[in-house]
DNA sequence: GAGTGGTCTAGACCACTAG
DNA sequence: TAGTGGTCTAGACCACTCC
């Protein structure tokens, strides 16, 4: 009961694949144009409709943007439009607010035997603990735990947190050469414990809504793990079911 | 400020919009084939590749389905690989299990002034109202309460509800030629008042995931406003962030 | 005006499905 | 073997951005 082995491999996607690698190997960095179309034909001897395809394939995952008239980019966090792409929680009333982030914390520590194993660490090995709460119109909204792996965030402090400015997907792009291209999430209720509503300023036994996620860089390979606590009594978590 | 109208419409789009009419009158049924795309081409005097990418569109809206060396084929809920399309709850241990239905209520009402507000009625209008437990494994995990307009569901009724093999979606679209191909969902945490805790088997102010849809047919014409309560001490949401 | 991505066409050939 | 969708090419032209 294998999985069937692809037995045929277009083209555009072998181009696909080359790209990707370019990608991956940082020869563009987040937010530069590749080459155009007509360069990357010649750079790999097939037609500009090969080319095309395969880069549609990667725009259609979010690794790169067309911009008509301008190129085509490499995708970044760094943009405006792009705060909301992974934190999908939304004011009942009013449009999406910009947030504030507070670090409460950010430490090293040991690897759990959990975060060992989403993270496909060693039990043991170093990680990164960041604590921090992000506040919406002033109020604390989501209180969130990361852990990261210790070998690819090495200067990270809650310095350099303070100090960056936009998303924290932008700071790991940006300072340690890590895109985040996509998330898994898990979604439950869990009543706020004592540590948690202290920080989000509710009772505890409050209902939570429990977000844990696990992100990934280029070829699948697990980075961040987080748990955030959202309160929900005045924003919600949106979705788009297609 | 208002929104720029498009200010070019290429064909394929204008294809794609042919296309979709052909689809909302019904021309042809969920899951049968489409024309093929030579066929397609001659009756609207473009060349297969125009009509290729129309298709292609649809396809990426989940419209129409593609199958090599078959055809295309209008997108149904009836196949079991749609069955978790919309339902995203997964058990913690474990593959996706099926799901039993007992719809413990479907009675005629007059829509609230929140149900015509999300279902485009008038306050007072006739609207159908669903109470149902999804089971996993016998044990009760989903409640929900569904509200449909009474003038597109005039013969549903709970014997019909019992009778439905498979999906609540796939009765919509057989039964009442209303498919549904998109819809957005708002998710919260909330304690469980003394109705949910006895139909889901938990102790009333249990947190439980609150999940409010409201679902769409062609033309984004919403037709379902439904309110899920879950339990998740061993399921979750799923969800995948791109 | 030069350069970019976007559209559209026509044609050849390939991969997959079904009878 | 016939018919479907899938790939690939080459070329012409369009729309958009920037200088």
């Amino acid at each position: 009961m294998s999985a069937t082995a692809p037995t045929f491999l277009p083209l555009y996607r072998q181009i696909r694949d080359l790209i990707l690698r370019s990608l991956e190997a940082g020869e563009w960095r987040p937010g530069a144009a590749i080459p155009s179309e007509l360069e990357l034909a010649a750079r790999f001897r097939v037609s500009q409709g090969t080319v095309r395809k395969a880069i549609a394939e990667l725009a259609g995952e979010n690794l790169l943007l067309r911009r008509q008239g301008r190129g085509t980019f490499v995708a970044t966090h760094s943009e405006l439009r792009q705060q909301f792409r992974f934190l999908r929680i939304v004011p009942d009333e009013g449009a999406p607010e910009p947030y504030e982030s507070r670090a409460s914390e950010c430490r090293r520590a040991r690897a759990s035997v959990e975060a060992a194993r989403l993270l496909e660490l060693k039990p043991g090995d170093g990680v990164v603990c960041i604590r921090r709460v992000l506040r919406f119109g002033g109020a604390p909204i989501v209180l969130e735990e990361i852990t990261l792996p210790g070998s690819m965030f090495k200067g990270l402090s809650a310095a350099k947190l303070g100090k960056h400015a936009g998303s924290i997907y932008h700071l790991y792009e940006t300072e340690f050469g890590t895109p985040m291209i996509r998330a898994d999430e898990k979604l439950r209720a869990a009543a706020a414990d004592a540590g948690a509503a202290q920080a989000l300023g509710v009772v505890a036994g409050t209902p939570l809504l429990s977000v844990e996620r696990v992100a990934f860089t280029y070829g699948d390979r697990p980075v961040e793990w987080r748990r955030g606590l959202y309160r929900t009594d005045k924003h919600y978590y949106r979705n788009v079911l297609t």
